[in-house]
DNA sequence: CCGATAAGTCAACAGTTGTTGACCTATGGC
DNA sequence: GCCATAGGTCAACAACTGTTGACTTATCGG
């Protein structure tokens, strides 16, 4: 029976939809606290404080699926993630839109660059594999620009033109684009 | 002579560099006044407030060079103008580091993206033109997911293996994934 | 039933934010 | 010389930030 959840459990459910959407500074822990439904001070006595409690959100970052393929099914399965219909609900939980969201915050920047090189850019790299005239390494930075720039200009800039699309078109565009990354030679 | 700027001069000046790096809200008036040598209070002053001092700088977003071009000049001159290399001087001046910075910022992301909705993608779209298969704001924003994309990975994810790249490795491979975009037919 | 201990609230702290009104201080016209 | 005025400084404000220690309340073993 998980009808009451502890203050814990509802204050790190609340601090990683806000962290998550929001960024870092842009998050108050009273802000938190509030969507909690508890008091703010919970947040230093069983976290540690502010940064302790965004690093626990870290924690729940799940492995990216495209990184547990094999051949071709890594641009499948990285387009795929990549073209779900916008849903605010969803976004809160959604590994992406935290990269996104902090990767400009000030106090945040460094880890989440740590954390991009560590876990999705050099698994990525590692899987692409390398090949005569196929730096995997720029590859791999390629692809991720396509990624990361298609949800931007759709989740952030909103562009106009990908409001309306459905799954299907949104995955054909990013894969053209992500084959073009793939295919790229120097 | 020039010698001694006035210190409303001074203060926008500041005022560009510091919100078109890290952002509104990362950015308070006592950082500019610092940065300008003067006293926080005239920003109030002679602005009106924070709000009306950011407004003022983006006043000074000058035109996107791409947006003047003609035919094929059109992706080469947006080739160009991203694959500049990453200066943290020249980078104060740079419109798109302005967007980036501030897209994500609760205060300003709906100002930013009427922004780029009038000033980058309607017209980019218009430029690109219609034609059969060809939806022109399709086309227009898979073009700017790529370039925003890559000046993402290089500036902010800081990803290694774009950090050592020339500008004509760059501005290949921005023009490979740049060509995909403006080829892309649903 | 009773006391110990866990779970959570509350008020207060010191620091920072944007903004305001009172004040100072050069400069130039008469 | 004098004083009006633009140009700028200073101290203070209320609101908000993260964090702490004292306090209250509920739960459960004996």
């Amino acid at each position: 029976m998980t009808k009451t959840l502890t203050a814990r459990e509802r204050l790190l459910a609340a601090a990683r939809a806000l962290f998550w959407t929001r960024g870092y500074s842009n998050v108050s822990v009273r802000d938190i606290a509030a969507d909690a439904g508890v008091d703010a001070a919970l947040v230093s006595r069983y976290f540690g404080g502010k940064q302790a409690l965004f690093e626990a959100t870290l924690d729940e970052i799940p492995v990216w699926d495209a990184l547990t393929a094999e051949g071709p099914a890594v641009l499948e399965k990285a387009v795929e993630s990549f073209s779900h219909p916008f849903d605010p609900e969803t976004e809160a939980a959604n590994p992406f839109s935290l990269l996104l969201a902090n990767i400009i915050d000030p106090e945040m920047g460094d880890r989440i660059r740590a954390e991009v090189a560590a876990q999705i850019a050099g698994p990525l790299a590692a899987r692409l594999g390398n090949a005569p005239g196929h730096k995997a390494q720029d590859r791999a930075a390629m692809l991720l620009a396509v990624l990361f720039g298609m949800a931007l200009m759709r989740k952030n800039f909103q562009l106009e033109a990908l409001g309306e699309k459905s799954t299907e078109e949104l995955a054909a565009m990013i894969r053209a684009l992500g084959r073009a990354a793939l295919d790229y030679k120097p």
